[in-house]
DNA sequence: CTTGACTCTGTAGTTAACTACGGGGTTTAG
DNA sequence: CTAAACCCCGTAGTTAACTACAGAGTCAAG
């Protein structure tokens, strides 16, 4: 372990291999160190790194949102506050996700339950509960 | 209040136009009744629905997603079991996000946290954290 | 030592989700 | 009653995020 080609990094972690070098341009992923005739190699936890970036895809993030939330981190030579400042605007931003999600996911389950109790709720708008509730 | 022209509409709501357009043609957006020279007269919780619609783009939502979504409501003539059935794999997924989410803030907390204590920890990736824990 | 599977780069094509534009009719404020 | 501000439709252009392809080099099995 320790060594992947772009080929075996692409089935590990279940992209196309052109993501990969897609990703590489766009700086997502470092550039790997290369063999003496240009193969890439990397490192195993490129996977993870992959899949970090898919999930947070699924989650609504852009890929230069991504890579903004990849870059966070505490190197000498970052500026503490800065970081803490990028951090928190992040996770406010994620709390506010989540509210929305549980919004959406007790619509659900009122419908759902509607359904087995064949109530008279719920025929019209279900969903419209999730309104954007004054976000900045 | 109850009728909304389209431009009137997309102040309210805060988005172009055209993307209302182009949301009825997908079948996001019901056909709003029209007058007789052509204008469309869209019912006023047409905003709320569009709020609705950004939301869930913004969860990670695709808009054929987001049209199912819409479309999830007992109505007679629709199958109970249907319903309920893409209503639990939706709140599944739900909380799959929810769970995350949860996950990535943990680590942006945890981040911010080694920040004031300017502890030794996370230099390196923070946010690997997250990796897809084997889904489906 | 060749053949098939990989890899490289650069460029071009695709899909989803808009966004703009042109050429026309309609409404409304002055 | 006219000019600015709307609206209509159809089509074309844009952006983000891939995905494919062409032409050439590399590696590994037989």
């Amino acid at each position: 372990m320790g060594q992947l080609t772009i080929g075996n990094l692409a089935k590990h972690a279940q992209v196309n291999l052109e993501t990969i070098r897609y990703y590489e341009r766009l700086g997502l992923l470092p550039s790997p160190p290369r063999t003496q005739s240009g193969y890439r190699l990397f490192p195993d936890d490129a996977v993870r790194r992959l899949q970090f970036i898919r999930r947070a895809q699924e989650l609504g993030f852009s890929l230069k949102e991504i890579r903004d939330l990849l870059g966070l981190r505490l190197r000498p030579g970052t500026r503490c506050a800065d970081v803490r400042g990028r951090a928190e605007a992040k996770i406010a931003e994620i709390d506010e996700k989540i509210r929305s999600l549980h919004a959406m996911r007790k619509a659900l389950v009122r419908l759902v339950g509607a359904c087995s109790g064949r109530g008279p709720v719920s025929d019209c708008p279900i969903l419209e509960s999730l309104a954007r509730e004054e976000h900045q």
